[in-house]
DNA sequence: CTTACAATTTGATATTTGTCAAAAGTTGCT
DNA sequence: AGCAACTTTTGACAAATATCAAATTGTAAG
């Protein structure tokens, strides 16, 4: 549970009683390969932080499933448009290998921010974060040729190949399989 | 001003004090079409809002300009990377028309922040918001064909071509000009 | 109305990437 | 070790989109 404040508070600092209030509202999860944080259709009403562990979003389009986006070691992971709009979900999070993650209800979450403003703050510096790491994603895949990407990828992720399946991190990509596979054949 | 609170507020409701405080430090400009709000290199300070007009924000990628964003009538906009990290800005926002905005400057909203919570709520609920626009744009341009993003285009913003050079748009969309031009061609 | 400049369209061709199918390589299980 | 299931690679070809150049249309100023 330290090791779980300590990278928290790496975005934002908390008071002792805003951690005190979190800890009472949070849940450890322990999740197997292939299992699923949320699915298609249901109500996605949690926000995750994982702890230890790979997941994978992705969607269904025209019955084939296209990865958006993957999280690892101290992600924050949900799926946002579910959990902001508390519509149905339209993607799918599965876990890539065994796991830990702690789990927090929005609800419950919600409350807390009237009680404690920092934690607030820290939520909203997390969307500040996340939301230029997505926007430098967005200019990337669409103005970068395949091969700038698998470079990109490379540099930034070079762990991921070790990890992820190559059909995954191609869909991710916006590439079929056999276009990342001949690019990573040219060294 | 009081219009341009009712559009702020529709977001998430201020306390008359958060208003109060606001008002003081909000400065309204007006802007002619081909003015810049900020330019590649500058520092981003200030949050934006969009009273009326119409503007882009645009990179300059391998000697090409590449719009990655336009935005209308009560829009907040900034550099969100340069204003997030304090970096200097590598995109550049101008105007597509004359246009009205009330500039706010980091370090004044950040302090607003400290003394009226309800204020940070509202920047939280605009960046969640914010963020799963990006997320459904990011999808689309990676997954759908020229034609499906023009048609989903004309839906959500039909406007637009009576606004904005059809050069800019197809570069926000990814597609070269002549190929959107010939999309558009087929009805 | 005419001219000059900018924006858009059209045509021909090249490039990139996708698709389908088959082969080769991996992994896990008994 | 040996089989089955899954993942990755390879090849041939098709489709989508980009590029370059030229023609056309639209627009603002005198």
């Amino acid at each position: 549970m330290r090791q779980l404040f300590t990278q928290i508070t790496a975005f934002h600092p908390l008071t002792e009683q805003a951690i005190k209030s979190l800890e009472d509202c949070i849940t450890k999860i322990e999740v197997n390969k292939n299992d699923f944080l949320t699915t298609e259709g249901k109500k996605c009403t949690h926000l995750y932080f994982l702890e230890h562990g790979a997941l994978r979003g992705y969607y269904n389009l025209d019955g084939k499933e296209v990865t958006h986006w993957f999280a690892f070691e101290n992600d924050f992971v949900t799926s946002f448009h579910g959990f902001i709009t508390n519509e149905p979900c339209v993607e799918n999070i599965q876990l890539l290998e065994h796991g830990i993650v702690w789990a927090i209800e929005k609800n419950k979450l919600e409350a807390l921010y009237d009680q404690h403003p920092d934690l607030e703050r820290l939520v909203r510096i997390v969307y500040e974060k996340y939301y230029i790491r997505l926007e430098e994603r967005y200019v990337n895949a669409q103005f970068k040729t395949a091969t700038q990407l698998y470079d990109d990828l490379m540099k930034h992720m070079p762990h991921i190949l070790q990890r992820v399946p190559l059909g995954h991190i191609a869909s991710y990509l916006g590439l079929s399989q056999e276009t990342l596979s001949r690019i990573r054949g040219k060294h």
